[in-house]
DNA sequence: GATCCATGAGTTTTT
DNA sequence: CTCATGGATC
């Protein structure tokens, strides 16, 4: 109980997982640990216990397996997960009064926010927390959106039960968005059958209408947001009032991309975390073991980073030993005698230096987070080994995130001088940063998904890829739809005054190209919320409103019957064949990058880069070509050129070495095939 | 033991 | 497409 404990996050419960799949001799085919992972999970989350499980097939009873030696190696390196976090306490709870009574004093009022998303195990906490009656819970059915991670709808449904006599009181004023878009998702999320009605107003203005961008690609999608964006902050709107969400993680990076062409700077919510990173967790491995020398995947971790000669072999001729004497890695690390009898032949030389790190390790004062972690740094040399490690920036990206720990643990202690390092873990382990505040610092526009917007509001709001299949999203055709119906709601109910919607016809996602129809929740807006042009090809097009698309016209027959209900109709983009949408797009590409570079380099060209915009230059493999420009810091300079005859491209100048030259011949100027594209009018850009 | 390459598998949302 | 794994080679 007084052992300090460590945190496991879900990458350090897939290494536990894969080692017990090893351990246990289990098939990987028959059940994937990542599948048990979950399924174990779910369990916890549900409070059930192993020995309740009854497993009903071959696969479970995997499951139940994998479970209780899992159960059994957290014990006994006290390590605990996130579902541990909250299952434990309430066990405790509920099976010691003294305790649970010592903790309801503790708390004579329980406030709870967001209680449509609460799972079975929060459920049974604020149960017992919330003994006394003096709970006030505050949640929106309608914005329930954590199904998927077990969190029961049906907890906020039966608050009046649960608590009698309590008052509810509806809050169906909103103070927070216009009509126009408070319409559009109140009409949105209507068509949910299980709901329970309500009806939300304002007192705000009409507001701007709702506008809709349809285009060919997410390549589009991308530039015309950031093109919108760079026209809202050029009539002076601030870029942190500015929000974009996508449903999924992966579309963050086109529309980062779309945002650096154009120069807007952005940050990004969630995603790939910061104590997420290799790096970073590298460093947090060694300070866990300072902490919980018992943790066996921190060891695995870091038993070879940086690279000194420990490979698997030796690793678990460590663990070999150390069950065989019932001790931990760090008694034979300590231990002269046990050290002796594995450090031999080819590991001997390893071990040993992994042990003087260790003994060194052990030194550092825990009381003060960011000596540890300088200490760790420096006596391990981890700096120099990522440096020479990773290929151009990336050594000095990862270099300056090991250095951004050491100024986080100090940033911890200034915030509290009482702080250890076993503070600080708990700390990085459990805090996300939902800073708003750097944003208005540093006026960035938002990314983030639709989940991490919940609970935030933007004066504006970008929506990307509202497609059948990414919003809703489709896996294998499964869909919830009224889950996701919910998270399209919450998604426009973040915006106070504008709201932007995009699609794109084709995108590509995990390396395959597909074609995605509307989103069934487009039709489910009224028409008039939105604004009628909305389409890129609308001109080209005929239709002028994709409310009203010309249908595909390749089915003739326009009195047949309308598609089924279910599927929508927006859809004025079906009619090209894949070549020609490749053609097209490479030449809008050309034109949008032609743009942003030709922006870039006027304050981009430097005097140590080897071409100059215009110039005729000749490689090795695309041919004769005309630079466009050059950008991006130094070791990831890129130089964009419009070939002859492969068209435009955009490479790497490091890569380039030895395969561009150029142009010698002076008569060659010819015909210079610069795009220097005139911008497309307003009235062509897709917002 | 490290490194490189080929192959295969799996792709949601988060504390 | 990206990541992880397995095998061959140094």
């Amino acid at each position: 109980m007084q052992h300090p404990f460590t945190i496991l996050d879900e990458d350090d419960q897939r290494r536990m997982f894969k080692r017990i799949w090893k351990d246990l001799d289990l098939d990987p085919k028959l059940l994937d640990p990542r599948k048990a992972q979950w399924q174990i999970s779910t369990w916890k989350n549900q409070m059930v216990k192993p020995a309740q499980v009854q497993p009903t097939d071959e696969i479970q009873e995997v499951a139940k397996k994998a479970w209780e030696r899992y159960a059994a190696l957290s014990k006994e390196e006290c390590v605990f997960d996130f579902d541990d976090l909250l299952m434990v306490p309430v066990r405790l709870m509920e099976e010691d009064e003294e305790l649970r009574k010592k903790w309801q004093a503790k708390f004579p009022y329980v406030l709870i926010d967001e209680y449509q998303d609460t799972n079975h195990a929060q459920y049974r906490l604020i149960q017992l927390l919330g003994a006394h009656g003096n709970v006030c819970a505050t949640g929106d059915p309608d914005q329930a959106i954590y199904g998927w991670r077990g969190a029961d709808i049906e907890n906020i449904l039966r608050f009046e039960q649960d608590f009698p006599g309590c008052r509810t009181v509806l809050l169906e004023q909103n103070y927070r968005s216009s009509k126009t878009i408070l319409r559009a998702a109140q009409a949105v999320v209507e068509n949910n059958t299980k709901r329970k009605q309500k009806t939300i107003r304002t007192d705000n203005p009409e507001g701007a209408l709702i506008t809709l961008a349809a285009v060919e690609d997410e390549v589009d999608e991308s530039l015309a947001i950031a093109a919108k964006i760079d026209r809202l902050r050029a009539s002076g709107r601030k870029l942190a009032d500015i929000a974009v969400f996508y449903r999924v993680n992966a579309l963050s990076r086109i529309l980062e991309d779309g945002l650096r062409r154009r120069g807007v700077p952005y940050r990004i919510v969630g995603g790939t975390r910061f104590y997420d990173r290799r790096e970073v967790k590298d460093v947090l491995a060694y300070l866990r073991l300072l902490i919980n020398p018992r943790e066996s995947g921190s060891f695995e971790r870091i038993a070879n980073v940086p690279k000194r000669g420990v490979g698997d072999k030796a690793v678990q001729a460590v663990f070999d030993l150390a069950a065989d004497e019932g001790v931990g890695f760090h008694e034979i690390l300590m231990t002269d005698a046990l050290i002796e009898r594995v450090a031999v032949g080819r590991s001997a030389a390893p071990l040993n230096n992994l042990m003087r790190i260790w003994r060194m390790l052990r030194t550092l004062p825990l009381s003060n987070p960011a000596a540890c972690v300088e200490g760790v740094i420096t006596l391990t040399g981890l700096e120099e080994f990522y440096l020479a490690e990773g290929e151009g920036d990336e050594g000095h990206e990862r270099v300056a995130n090991i250095r951004e720990v050491v100024t986080a643990a100090e940033q911890f202690k200034e915030g509290d001088p009482q702080a250890t390092l076993e503070h600080f873990l708990d700390h990085v382990a459990l805090v996300t940063a939902v800073d708003q505040d750097r944003a208005k610092a540093t006026d960035q526009v938002t990314l983030m998904t639709l989940h991490a917007a919940k609970g935030l509001e933007f004066p504006v709001v970008f929506i990307a890829a509202v497609e059948q299949g990414v919003l809703p999203l489709e896996r294998q055709g499964q869909s919830d739809y009224e889950e996701e119906r919910r998270l399209m709601y919450v998604g426009i109910t973040r915006a106070k005054s504008e709201l932007y919607l995009s699609r794109a016809a084709v995108r590509m996602q995990y390396g395959k190209t597909q074609r995605n129809p509307a989103s069934m929740f487009l039709e489910e807006i009224p028409e008039d919320c939105f604004v009628a042009k909305t389409s890129i090809r609308a001109k080209a097009g005929g239709g002028g409103e994709p409310r009203r698309a010309t249908r595909d016209p390749d089915q003739d027959g326009d009195g047949e019957e309308e598609p089924k209900p279910r599927r929508p109709r927006i859809d004025d983009l079906g009619l090209i064949t894949a070549a020609e949408l490749r053609r097209q797009r490479e030449e809008r590409e050309a034109v949008a990058t032609g743009k942003a570079w030709a922006e870039q380099n006027r304050l981009g060209t430097r005097s140590a880069d080897p071409f100059r915009p215009d110039e005729r230059v000749i490689h090795s493999v695309f041919g004769r070509g005309t630079v466009i420009g050059l950008a991006g810091p130094e070791g990831d300079r890129r130089i964009v050129i419009a070939f002859d005859q492969s068209g435009q491209k955009e490479l790497l100048l490091a890569f380039c070495a030895g395969k561009l030259s150029k142009e010698d011949g002076p008569g060659a100027g010819g015909q210079s095939p610069a795009p220097t594209s005139t911008p497309a009018p307003d009235g062509e850009v897709p917002f």
